[in-house]
DNA sequence: GCTAAATGTAACCAAGTCAGTTACCTACTC
DNA sequence: GAGTAGGTAACTGACTTGGTTACATTTAGC
């Protein structure tokens, strides 16, 4: 899910850039060096998670739902994880248990791993689309002149 | 790798239990409800990180390399991890660029996201196996009659 | 209205990962 | 020497995921 989380960064941070203009799922595939599908794929996800909105037709595109600041790495993160387990499940242990060492290693360990996971997800709360926008800002050496809603 | 990590913590909470008694991979397996084999190969990832060390030979079995309190799940989560790249890899995003943006948006992702994945790792540094062992220990009921080198 | 340009999806394929399993060699204890 | 263990290779099946093609649907603009 590396690519994922990335893909969909790189895009979000395009849309921003891109303030208030639809951009199709051709010019971002094409930056983010994928397919078109692969962009709607995730294009849908991003859009169930509230975090764009797309429109369709002639002209269309997906548009960031919300102002950058207001879009947190954590957002995205969480909607790449979807409705998953977050990160650690250790569900999957089996629970082998003629006595009970196995269910409460289950416990025990969604219990640290759980605060591990929370800290993860605080740093990445900490981070907005803006503060990407503006690292990437800080580091294209000036205008590459792909910093238009054009190519990138 | 959920299971992987999951099943990892499992085999050296229960080697941290059985202290100085090597444990086959047969019982460990049982315990952690797999297969011995599985349990062999995880354990040849465990020894090379230096965490367990193996017996060969009948009566043979694995032990603990180092004691409880100096074994952390940050170690037990590296072992895992291994050589891969630390869980955001943003390398795979093509490198498009007939201008920088992909090039410069890797670096960007890299950093940001590597501070929360030191967060993470900061969090799981925290606890030893030895405090996993009181965990498990606060939970169990009283003697379920599993605590020993027995079954699990 | 018609056309062109978009999205939304479904379906399929190839590649990679991983747990489970079998099999066999090797090492060690008794 | 026999039995008991780990080490490892090899194969399988399930699952995930990215890439691709194909097609229905929607919308803008003429």
């Amino acid at each position: 899910m590396n690519t994922r989380f990335a893909v969909a960064t790189h895009i979000l941070a395009y849309l921003a850039h891109a303030e208030g203009q639809p951009v199709s799922s051709e010019v971002l595939a094409s930056s983010a060096g994928t397919h078109p599908v692969v962009v709607r794929r995730l294009m849908g996800t991003l859009r169930s998670a509230g975090l764009v909105r797309t429109q369709l037709g002639a002209g269309g595109g997906a548009l960031l739902a919300r102002p950058a600041a207001g879009i947190s790495l954590l957002d995205v993160f969480r909607a790449m994880r979807e409705q998953k387990p977050d990160l650690f499940a250790v569900g999957s242990t089996n629970p082998n248990s003629h006595c009970d060492l196995g269910r409460v290693m289950q416990h025990t360990l969604e219990d640290l791993l759980g605060s591990a996971e929370k800290a993860m997800h605080q740093a990445l709360a900490a981070v907005s689309l803006e503060q990407v926008m503006q690292d990437l800002a800080a580091r294209l050496p000036t205008d590459c002149g792909c910093s238009g809603t054009a190519a990138a």
